[in-house]
DNA sequence: ATAAAATGCTACAAAAAGGTAGTAATTATG
DNA sequence: CATAATTACTACCTTTTTGTAGCATTTTAT
């Protein structure tokens, strides 16, 4: 596995909330719209919103809203806050090889591919994502 | 979490044993020099020999050597048998969001850089590693 | 032969991830 | 004020991944 089925759903959920333009999004709106079990759901959006990605606000017609521009909302960032800050860091090698034998041998050989991965996921916000889908459509 | 602990294992020791010189690898010299649980190892070695990256032979002065040319193993064949072909195919906003709407609007954008990172492992070789470890050492 | 050094196999335990259920707290509306 | 709609919290269950234990089997060296 990639990434978690956690942090799929998380991108899932700003992803569906960036592409939309509804004024609030309550949970079981968007397990309908996205099929995340209901439950699990409601604990990963108090999560985000823990996490200061989206806010919350409780009683009749409350729900969901991006607590930053989407411009502030970076891919990399939400991948970060849901598997951890080594995730996109990690050696290939896993640590051990990579330590034993001091730089691990394909750091130099891998650096571009990754990080040219890891640039697009911080220069892609959920601005981007919003403006391509919308193009894309009309 | 990048990959499982289980695929980090496996390229830490297919690396291990692609840059030393030993004519065989018993489970124990790998478990000493990696750190990797004992048991575990064992069965990961046996799962490796069954996908046919490794060969054992039992009995005293048995170990695991490769079962064929460092040249015709690359990192993108052990990820994906470790973790499954869809792994590096991924699309990163989830099935569900991807599916719904029709082709998933980040594709592109994060095309060219899924490519080039799926294009680099595919193109690493253990042998390639080998050589420029030796390089690096010498 | 026998003992030592290996892998193969099976069953189980622990930890992490994913998922379910229900109650309490909050808020808008009639 | 009462009710309905909503999030927050807590506890628990299930599945997957990671790790442990031990015995059976194979091979080599003495």
């Amino acid at each position: 596995m990639i990434l978690g089925k956690t942090t799929e759903y998380a991108l899932s959920v700003l992803a569906y909330m960036a592409t939309r333009s509804q004024d609030m999004y309550p949970a079981e709106l968007l397990h309908r719209e996205l099929k995340i079990p209901r439950h699990y759901l409601r604990r990963l959006l108090t999560d985000l919103s823990k996490k200061g990605f989206i806010a919350s606000s409780r009683g009749r017609n409350g729900g969901f809203v991006f607590a930053r521009e989407l411009s502030m909302i970076n891919f990399a960032q939400v991948i970060d806050a849901m598997e951890g800050e080594e995730a996109m860091n990690i050696c290939l090698l896993g640590f051990t090889a990579c330590i034993v034998d001091k730089p691990c041998a394909m750091h130099d050989l891998w650096s571009d591919a990754r990080s040219k991965m890891a640039e697009t996921l911080k220069n892609t916000s959920l601005a981007d994502l919003r403006e391509k889908y919308l193009n894309d459509k009309g």
